[in-house]
DNA sequence: TATGAATGAGCCTTCATTCAT
DNA sequence: CATGAATGAAGGCTCATTCAT
């Protein structure tokens, strides 16, 4: 079996993934992988040692970030309050994308098997959320990820600031309340 | 001033950012300048003639969508039955950003003048539907706008099926309604 | 239809070929494309509008020696003596060849109709030569261009002198005489 | 002196060499070093440390090919009927190249000594070829090198199958036989 | 001494842009 | 003005070679 990787080794796939991070959040998946190396701090062909392919270092990229975010969501599926966490979950994802162009590249490109994972997660909270009355029964979970991946795409273009972003977020929320107000009535 | 274009090279233009619109609603921004000229049926160098820069002919090619899109709007605003004049439109232009990875670019890039004529028209079916109880109060024109390029995004980068695409929609469009269900002023 | 070509881009199209044979003549298809550029006086970018790829480049460069050998070869199967003829025609080739890597690529390489096209005046050479009582009768076709093949190749590679492959090739010619010395006595 | 080699260091370098064999012979010279460290079972550190230069190490192997190839020439200088001898051997050389790319370089590649200890015995199998009256006294031992380069070379470029190598090969033989057909002499 | 990660030059190719025709 | 060829700067990727571990 491979042995663990070595430690510089590790410690140079981080420093690229960290690199890679802010050089396509900042600049989209076509910022170059030069600039990932310089900004890593290493040669061109380390980058390649370590991801073949740019697609390989973009989509190691998004499945970090897709299970970080998987795990919150997982988290907040087990330890949130039931008719809230699903918002909760929502807000801080379109927050974090607001800065960072990966994550939205992450909901919307072939990482078939662990975007699975999330959305399994996010139907989770979704089901809790129904079942405690904040969200309408009719909503169904492919709708919400198609609602995160919007707001996220917007965040990230539209240069809002962040009161708009939040505002825009309440909107959509609202969008997946019971038609005739939370079931428990109020 | 300068004089006012020869009949030729007018029609030169508009064959451009026709063939323009076609290129980049395939490919994306990334879309070849020579596919443009070679689309349109003209040289490379007329191309660059008309636009002295690629970033420049996507300005152009925004400009006008945003346009029609606006007058798309006007009309709606002038015709329409306000309560469900807004919806219409935004499902109009969601429905028409699926196959057309520019309008896409179109609401989010610095074309501030124009971004301001719909955002203008934009805010004035959002206070009819409001007058009308149709939408809340509270809501902004600006969140309105976001809620459209969200939603465009969206529709653009997620590969949903129409199905989809129109559930999300009603959606953000449900959130938009008065807080206590339609008609219930203020 | 196609104009015909500008005439400066075609004499940058025989520039391009020309420092092509050479560049490919000394080093070989490992050659590098820039060099070729180089050695053409003009940009990188120039080859690749006239040859999309290197192998493209390889391809017309066999293409244009292979149609030269074959109108060779055509020329001495209707005018040559046909005793001679062929062995004039093996003689010139690898002569050739000495200071060219590229006709030994020609000869091996998927160019299928040119190479059919020289073996097909190749087979006429061998049959007058048969006929002649010059070549052994069992001698076919696809033997001599093998025979052809390897000379080539030997010449090319062994570094050798003018007599040493002169004689190597008649070494070679005598191979192909009928068994018992020339049908017609002597 | 340089120390007598360590045990495993001489295992390691022998297993580097088989290794390049199979790699050079499957891929030709443009094979990488790092495969032949992986079918080496082997770093590339470690190639490089029993051959500085890549160049180093094809050298070494065509130097082992040749020693190969010599001795078997010798043996059958010493054991092998005069007057098929040099035949067989040439026929043994250029079936066992048409699978293997490194044998061909062997032959054009500057290493002056083994290739005049392997042109000595040629010369001898010649020789004995010529006394037993096989082989046209006035041959010389470069040309049968050279034939043997060019049968090589053309064996393995020119995809050709078994039948038409082994034709070829007679061709060539048959044009080293005494002028006036066999047993002629003199 | 072996390992295998890092280096960095070089290759092929693309494309926005310029300029001779 | 239009044409389309030429330019030249990147970009992605490979690989011989070096060097820290």
């Amino acid at each position: 079996m491979s042995r663990p990787m070595r430690a510089d080794a590790r410690r140079n796939r981080e420093r690229i993934l960290a690199a890679a991070g802010a050089v396509f959040a900042e600049g989209g998946p076509d910022a170059s992988t030069e600039e990932v190396a310089r900004r890593a701090g290493v040669a061109a062909g380390t980058v390649f040692r370590h991801f073949p392919t740019k697609a390989d270092l973009l989509r190691a990229l998004m499945k970090e970030l897709l299970e970080q975010v998987t795990a919150e969501a997982a988290t907040l599926a087990t330890e949130g309050d039931p008719a809230t966490a699903l918002f909760e979950f929502f807000r801080s994802l379109v927050r974090r994308t607001a800065d960072n162009r990966t994550v939205v590249g992450m909901l919307a490109v072939p990482l078939d098997q662990p975007i699975a994972s999330l959305t399994d997660v996010v139907a989770t909270l979704l089901t809790r959320a129904q079942q405690a009355g904040a969200v309408d029964p009719g909503v169904r979970a492919d709708e919400v990820m198609a609602l995160l991946t919007s707001a996220c795409q917007g965040a990230l273009q539209g240069g809002w600031d962040a009161g708009l972003r939040d505002r825009t977020c309440e909107i959509m929320l609202r969008g997946l309340k019971p038609a005739k107000g939370p079931k428990e009535s109020r």
